[in-house]
DNA sequence: ACACCTTCGTTCGAATTTGAACAACAGGAG
DNA sequence: CTCCTGTTGTTCAAATTCGAACGAAGGTGT
């Protein structure tokens, strides 16, 4: 037998596919980051806290869901959260039906903040992603992510 | 005119992939970071340091050169580099032809931790993403995020 | 009512990351 | 050689991140 206990390593494909994956991700990210707060002074993760944010029914969500949307810890939440109350771009109000529970809630001032922010944003991701890929390619690309994703919200709560 | 300066916004499959690559990019980067903790005390970057070390010529990179494949600031490399060579893994070489260059090495102790963190690491890699995803769509994947990366690398140094 | 286990959000300390500033050097044009 | 520009790696302060521990509450079964 060839294997034993030899790991499965990856083949030339898997590592191509494993290494784009990590390098365009690192990039990426860096880019936008480097875009956002040049732009707007904010950080990626707070951008992304305004977007979950405006896209939630009442614009507010409780911090737990918001964290698992985010895909961050809820201590990393707690502080971002509250750097968007100083700079007066979100705000923190308590739930009627659970005394624990946190509301993270849009402000107008954060409203305008992602009006203002958005369209420079997403026209970096444009460029930088969805526009570089075909119709076929970003269609490939959602639908692995998407299973992958949801593979990994399994486990990650069982 | 229906678009003045009206931004293009993300449609839904546009959304769907740009979303499962934020998500699945999180959500990976999270459970590799704890399994690599846990099993060999090494953070994913700590990991991705030797790993490059290791299949470099002579063992050995040029810091600037090896942040570049890393694709993380020089300062945090810089900071990375010390943790490593406190834990015995790697050591640093002055560079004969540049004075002011310097080579991150890879020990004997830090190609023994490769070899044991290496397995596992992999493994998972595949459980949470290679061996989810079928054949075309890993072959799409690493051409897409080819593309992707190479146009990023581009305008990073011009 | 009681004990028990889970959930909620925060706090805390430690680790990491970043960009800007820096000093030292390399490399070439003149 | 000499000036000038770009590179190299580090240092520094500031910002961010995480996990573990925590107090306070919810919810359940008995």
């Amino acid at each position: 037998m060839s294997s034993l206990n030899e790991p499965r390593w990856l083949d030339q494909d898997e590592m191509a596919a494993w290494r784009g994956f990590v390098v365009a991700s690192n990039l990426l990210n860096r880019r936008l980051e480097r875009q956002l707060k040049e732009d707007s002074g904010l950080s990626h993760q707070q951008y992304e806290i305004l977007v979950h944010l405006s896209a939630a029914p009442g614009d507010s969500l409780r911090m737990t869901e918001l964290a698992d949307k985010l895909v961050t810890s809820k201590s990393g939440l707690t502080y971002q959260v509250t750097q968007l109350e100083r700079m007066g771009l979100a705000a923190r109000r308590s739930c009627p039906s659970d005394v624990r529970g946190v509301f993270a809630e849009l402000t107008d001032q954060g409203r305008e903040m992602l009006r203002q922010a958005a369209p420079g944003h997403v026209a970096l991701v444009r460029e930088l992603l969805i526009d570089v890929l075909t119709r076929e390619q970003l269609a490939v690309l959602a639908e692995s992510l998407g299973t992958v994703s949801a593979r990994l919200r399994l486990d990650e709560t069982p």
